[in-house]
DNA sequence: AAACTTATGGAACAATTGTTCCAGTAGTTC
DNA sequence: GAACTACTGGAACAATTGTTCCATAAGTTT
């Protein structure tokens, strides 16, 4: 039989995992103590402590979340068509909704460039997102997924975020010669 | 007459950035404290607090710096008249043997995104560089200097960073068209 | 040299940190 | 119900933090 602590164990450990990312969304990555996750949580002090080895392993687990949801969203846009204004709406979304989570994202993104064990996390929504399109010229996808990142980066440091209809043309640029990024299956 | 002092005021006050740049490269901005950098700079605990009202202070002091320093480089490049091969270059080198110095400016970058009033400084290159080069197709620019941000940030989190051979086809389809972004004076 | 401004650097502060400890509770299995 | 396991949560630890204070030193102006 299934035991209901371990059960609850495992959803207060994501719950705890959650409340990181909140915090980070607030605060930023330097605001992550066991306590301040701890209050965020609704959980006692030592609650992180005992799920997680150290706030190391918090962030990392924080970490390996988020890029997993990020893969979530990337394919939905790429299933939904991946038409310039798709992917333009998408990004412009992420610097003004969601700025706050997008800047943790990247926030963790960076931890990964001092942490080698976590590039392959950080990186997989790119490799996702190759695997899925199959581009024909994987030269102009690199610059593709290379401006994604810059724009959202620049996004986020801009005095007022760019909007769909700013971010449009740039999207269109980098896709030009066809009109999405669907697999060649359908090109072929 | 000038005060002898100020200016060994000024120049420790300049030595002090350049430790907390050298101890963001080191251990990023979580690594940041009065004493850290005192050390570094190998001065006194209190300096860092008599030259700065803040640690908050002393990072913005650092980025405005960073961003300086970034500009100088940035028109250096462009100068040398910016072919894709001596983009590639450059990226080739920001990634692998200043890779330290690439995270630390992100990691500063990122500071700007939740510090409104250093998002000019830490943009402040973007800028310059439209300003520098004029290009005669402003989305085709914009997507270029996105593109350079991802390639960047892309080449941190990779397991190997990119060399230059790597870099250079992205470069060339991103300027394509033209093989370099010199001024359209040259070009009109 | 007297009066001033600026820089130095150690001592000390309360506050917060990560982490450990441990007695207690509440589920689960036998 | 006894033995076991998973979780709770407060108390406490030393260590480190940002910052203040202050007596002293050094340099500049008068």
């Amino acid at each position: 039989m299934v035991d209901g602590r371990k059960a609850r164990g495992e959803k207060k450990r994501r719950s705890i995992v959650e409340a990181t990312l909140r915090v980070i969304e607030r605060e930023g990555v330097v605001g992550v103590t066991h306590r301040s996750v701890a209050r965020e949580a609704g959980v006692p002090t030592t609650a992180p402590t005992y799920y997680f080895a150290s706030i190391d392993d918090l962030l990392i687990a924080t970490l390996l979340w988020v890029a997993e949801e990020l893969c979530d969203d990337m394919l939905q846009i790429v299933a939904s068509g991946g038409t310039a204004r798709e992917i333009a709406v998408s990004l412009a979304r992420a610097v003004n909704e969601n700025r706050a989570r997008t800047l943790a994202e990247y926030e963790l993104y960076l931890l990964a460039g001092r942490r080698p064990e976590l590039k392959a996390a950080a990186r997989r929504w790119l490799d996702l997102a190759v695997e899925a399109v199959r581009p024909a010229d994987p030269v102009a996808f690199r610059a593709f997924l290379a401006a994604v990142d810059g724009l959202l980066i620049q996004g986020l440091i801009a005095d007022v975020a760019p909007n769909e209809e700013e971010l449009e043309p740039i999207v269109s640029f980098l896709i030009r010669g066809r009109d999405d990024f669907t697999p060649p299956a359908r090109e072929q």
